[in-house]
DNA sequence: TTTTATTGATTGACGAGTCAATAAAAAACC
DNA sequence: GGTTTTTTATTGACTCGTCAATCAATAAAA
């Protein structure tokens, strides 16, 4: 029954199943043969088309990766006047589809492979650039000097994703949370 | 050969080895025969003092969070005048013994271990509690109320962890970093 | 002789990656 | 247009390692 050009079609089952069952686990303790039964199909079939457990890792942060990007983007473009460019970024990083659990739990395993494996910390070395980049570019309309509160804010976004994964702080109040230090970082 | 009284030896050597063998791998993927061997013993004799692999990095953990708590208990005790407790508190998050490589991946590895095993999770909200805790009674000397500013302290605390990790920032420069915030939110 | 310390050897399970086999679409050839 | 060949899709079965956990055996102290 094969039917052609399917190869597209599995790699995008296999990631979205990657990510799904990476949540359901809370770790990286997961094996092929339940993302391949997740997403339909058998577990050679998916090192056929990866080649290996790790490609698959990779290909889920990237898919990740690219959706943060694409959630980013359309905030930025969506805004009208620069000046709200500060808390459009800011809460496009607390967006849903950045706390949904599969891909809260994603991030945090990719930290932790990133000290391992050399393409993830590049990967996240790119997602940290582009974030620090965007929101240096947005503090420049409230602020002369805005490398340092861009770090900070950085570090910042990232540290309620940790308070996230284990409740402590609710999601509404996170975005908020940022924005307030963020004025404050801009001196009112 | 056996010299009595060797268990609470053995129980230390194992946790430092624990310690040690994952920050050297970056992750949990480390064996009890990995860990028994750097510890100078047998793996049957690992799990004949813990039972299980489980209970080794749980005591490893613990571990950690005695040797933080440790940190900033004395930092704040050689505090002379409560004014000063803020920084103290921010500063005892960011002493050496917190940015060794290994500690630093070890606090990684347990933010995911949270996800699924639950003593994991009640130490790390254990030491999230006392850290909020702390920095409130801090603030309180700087601000009427501190529990926000306290809250998101304790989030930027974790974040700079993660940008440590990665080699984005230099420790020497991050608690000065949250320093500043820190008196961003106290209104200067 | 009972308790504590210690290990080599073994078991049993699990899981990544491979391979040969099957089947259908497409392309090449006559 | 029909036949052959190649390419793409797909899987069940298998290999090979690894590793957590167990156990029986050894030895020294109490």
């Amino acid at each position: 029954m094969p039917k052609l050009g399917m190869e597209p079609v599995r790699r995008a089952a296999l990631v979205q199943a990657t990510v799904a069952e990476i949540g359901a686990a809370g770790s990286l303790d997961v094996t092929v043969s339940q993302i391949a039964r997740r997403a339909g199909m058998s577990s050679a079939l998916a090192h056929h088309y990866f080649g290996g457990k790790d490609q698959i890792f990779l290909a889920a942060m990237r898919h990740i990766l690219r959706e943060y990007s694409a959630e980013v983007r359309s905030a930025l473009t969506a805004c009208a006047r620069p000046q709200d460019r500060l808390a459009a970024v800011i809460r496009a990083n607390f967006a849903p589809s950045c706390f949904e659990p599969a891909t809260v739990s994603a991030w945090l395993n990719f930290y932790v492979q990133a000290q391992s494996v050399p393409e993830a910390a590049r990967l996240l070395r790119i997602y940290q650039k582009r974030l620090q980049s965007n929101l240096c570019h947005a503090l420049r309309w409230h602020v002369t000097d805005p490398l340092p509160a861009a770090q900070t804010l950085g570090a910042l976004i990232d540290g309620v994703y940790l308070r996230a994964v284990l409740g402590d702080c609710d999601m509404e109040t996170g975005a908020e949370q940022v924005l307030t230090c963020a004025r404050a970082l801009a001196g009112e």
